[in-house]
DNA sequence: CGCGTCTTTGAGTCGCTTCAATGTCTGTGG
DNA sequence: CCACAGACATTGAAGCGACTCAAAGACGCG
């Protein structure tokens, strides 16, 4: 199986040195097992990494003990950039499935913008998407009720596995509990369940263990408080007026 | 007045001639009044802003006409990075009191890389600054009652001003409305009242028309229910080996 | 003075939480 | 191959925090 270079190259093309620049990075990759942390809050910042295979969370703890997950990572996302900004980690990265990450330390990051121009800017670009996902994710937690927001988790990590070639017919493997599902959108795991039995109870997705079919997209879709991000791809780039040679 | 410049040289000291390049932007400045919009959603995306002066929120609408605050930008920050990454604009951003921007074309900043790397790099790592405070927010709405959200919110607010010296002795202006800070914390402007009549009447705030003070520090950031992020500084610039002569 | 915007307050309701128990599946060891 | 433990899902009942609806102050401005 090919690596998922796909987010890689979302916005940008790779030039050939430096798709075998992360293909050096992929060679010396590593397996974490379902449950264990890749690093955790606190750890120092020894660069960032990029997601080969499996699902991983980002999280961030409260004082109290409640843990807020901020995003489910992907095959071919990378991880961990934000606490580039901060003196400790700031975010945990657990893995939800067994995970093959390979780590990208700082020194290579710090010369990318020299050695691979334009793999900076389609990470500078990346990351924007991110911040705008996160946006969205706000407006979810923040202003929707929980069928609206379990409707706009559910399509999106859709499209997101669509795209990554992991989901058919609108089936998808799904293997977070209950539990972490709440702790992603805010709610308690009881709650979450209710709503999933709302959704499937009305027809909208159908459920068997460890997997999830939206059955009516156009439903869901019309739960779902907010519609699709129009994301450029490599338009994005062509705007900036491709800088990079 | 000098130009705010502080944020952008948060990360990386910027060499002279990069100095020179945002002062130029700051030169083409121009003014919002309270109330008007920088750029909508939906608007094309034809660069990003420079805010010299006052305060600016960025938002996203929902479908049924809510809208989610995502942030209350002061004087120093970029306005609309995430945008960069979409066809069209995805958060409005509007002048919540009289403001100066400066605008940055997509033209100029796909120069960066090359004209300005140190600039370049330290953008980049406050995109990832962006990043935390945008997860600490998700995590405030996603986990904490509407007491613990408003005390983090003052908190962070009184410690942004005060790096950019318009806070004194836990005092600050205060331009926004309860129905603004709802949107931003996912709360009913009736129920923001009713938090703010308990912090002040339980003595942590105190409240005149437009200012606030922080009265007991301590006791605020006992309710509040995380910590401050450690941001690195110029520590996150030199751990990337300095990387941009 | 009068109007619009914002803040404050009260009363009633609802969505989500809490607490608690039961059901179901999977893996593991005897 | 069955018994059992642990993790996860499901369900019910009761409570509470935040919402809704509504009305009345307070302030700023023309």
């Amino acid at each position: 199986m090919q690596p998922p270079f796909h987010r890689l190259e979302e916005f940008v093309p790779l030039a050939a040195a430096e798709l075998a620049l992360v293909t050096g990075w992929a060679a010396a990759a590593r397996w974490v097992e379902r449950g264990h942390s890749i690093r955790r809050e606190g750890d120092p910042v020894n660069g960032v990494f990029f997601l080969m295979e499996g699902w991983v969370s980002s999280s961030m703890m409260l004082r109290d003990g409640r843990r807020q997950i901020v995003k489910v990572h992907l095959a071919g996302d990378m991880l961990g950039f934000p606490s580039l900004s901060l003196a400790q980690a700031g975010e945990s990265l657990d893995a939800i499935t067994d995970a093959r990450v390979c780590t990208v330390s700082n020194r290579v990051l710090g010369r990318l913008v020299t050695d691979a121009p334009r793999l900076a800017i389609g990470l500078m670009l990346s990351t924007q998407k991110e911040r705008v996902n996160l946006m969205r994710q706000l407006s979810w937690v923040g202003a929707t009720s929980s069928t609206e927001r379990l409707a706009a988790f559910l399509l999106d990590l859709h499209d997101r596995l669509s795209a990554a070639g992991m989901a058919l017919d609108g089936g998808f493997d799904f293997p977070l509990t209950q539990q972490q599902v709440g702790e992603l959108l805010g709610l308690t795991p009881v709650h979450i369940n209710r709503t999933f039995r709302t959704l499937d109870g009305t027809g909208y997705i159908r459920r068997s263990k460890g997997r999830i079919t939206i059955a009516d997209f156009r439903g869901l879709r019309g739960l779902s408080a907010n519609g699709t991000a129009p994301f450029a791809g490599q338009a994005a780039w062509t705007r900036l007026g491709e800088p990079a040679r």
